[in-house]
DNA sequence: GAAATAGTGTCTGTAAGACATTATATT
DNA sequence: AATATAATGTCTTACAGACACTATTTC
């Protein structure tokens, strides 16, 4: 290969998609959006993961193009936001040599359904053991999501991810709650406990009443930029 | 945003660069290569990291891109290769919007120098504590190689990562150095020895001469495509 | 005071770290 | 036989997991 002194020549498209995780009703649910209905489009009316093409006008950079699309869609606009990973093949999308930037958010249940409003398409939450069947989703967001559900499931085993998925102030047991929704176990209190406090990364917060009858002591994260790694893994028994 | 019926909008510089690490002379080494002189050129002259433009001809999907132009670069075929991440901005290059898909190469420690023949660029290999000094490298490849050794790093201490940076088989004596090169300090023999053969993820492949007085254990990875994970860091000693 | 949940204490098994010892090759 | 390195054994300590127990609130 010589070195290209023109730049005139293809290039690939260049999206960033966004794989958003709330715990609504005691499971873990992720939030697609419909594709538009128009024959024109590709995979007209199939389910999606919320993004779109980079717009180099508005966007200054990968990270600020996903805050806006997580933005559009859910309103929320300080979430932990992290790299998942990026795709991008020929074949990916029938428009041609496309790429996309994915990303991975963790918000705080909202009670109410995404806001519909500002963006014309349809959104929902879906509870991860209740997605569209297999190949149902728009491109290669199956393979995306479930890259994103092993990265997510993986990261909890040794971080305190879980404590994005929580609005604050939260309690210990919420926490392990929250670890053993994503956990899909159950997870021992007094370990559980131990090892939380040990890792130094929570501020007290107050006693919370009225949750259950005995208050319990609220915190919250001293940073919530970045996620605490553990020294081990939950539940080293194989 | 209403949905975009056309695609004639401008689209980004799509890049794929490699960060490539070997040990060679007992040190963690890195290869980078020199960008073309040319005035016309950005960052003319500078070290970069190997990588380019997505061709969207010849490569059919970024991990292909990736592999050929580490191919391109050393040679080697079947590497370690795993996504670093992706870095995109409307600043990072001169020339315009533009997003590099990283990805990351161990290799086993070649001992003649880069393959300068093919590809008419220079290269050469930098011991991580001997880089070319501070923002010296060309776009934000600075940043891109601090991130890629912090990965390194921070895998190093709870995966089997170090093995890709040995020729098959290699010794247990062998695999310690390694990993007490890339952590930068040393490991005690008996626990590494009962950690690494606990994972069960090497296979035996006879004694192996020479090296020392005594022989040792040579040993094949089982699967060449993935690293073993472990429960625990390496020392959790704080 | 009964019930429910928050939070702590105790015991045990496992495994890592430190370091001593044995084993097997070369010279 | 001396030496160097490979490989194993022993002791101690730390800590997770299991589970019992105590504490504090509401009703």
């Amino acid at each position: 290969m010589k070195t290209r002194t023109s730049l005139d020549f293809p290039r690939p498209f260049t999206l960033v998609d966004v794989v958003i995780f709330a715990v609504r009703a005691d499971r873990l649910q992720v939030l697609l959006v419909r594709r538009p209905a128009h024959e024109s489009d590709p995979f007209p009316g199939r389910w999606a993961l919320p993004g779109g093409f980079v717009d180099v006008a508005r966007d200054a950079d990968l990270l600020a193009c996903a805050q806006r699309k997580l933005f559009e869609k859910t309103a929320i606009d300080s979430p932990y936001l992290e790299q998942l990973g990026s795709w991008g093949s020929m074949r990916r999308d029938p428009r041609g040599w496309s790429a996309t930037h994915v990303y991975f958010a963790l918000i705080a249940a909202p009670d109410a359904p995404p806001a519909e409003g500002g963006n014309a398409a349809q959104a929902g939450w879906f509870p991860l053991d209740a997605l569209p069947g297999r190949r149902a989703l728009a491109f290669d967001h199956d393979e995306i999501l479930r890259a994103a559900i092993e990265r997510l499931q993986s990261k909890v085993e040794y971080t305190s991810l879980p404590a994005f998925l929580l609005p604050e102030p939260f309690t210990l047991p919420q926490l392990q709650r929250i670890y053993e929704i994503v956990l899909g176990r159950a997870v021992d209190k007094s370990g559980f406990r131990t090892r939380m406090l040990a890792m130094d990364f929570l501020d007290e917060a107050g006693y919370q009443s009225g949750e259950a009858k005995r208050p319990a002591m609220g915190y919250r994260l001293r940073d919530r930029r970045v996620p605490v790694v553990f020294p081990r893994t939950f539940n080293p028994r194989r």
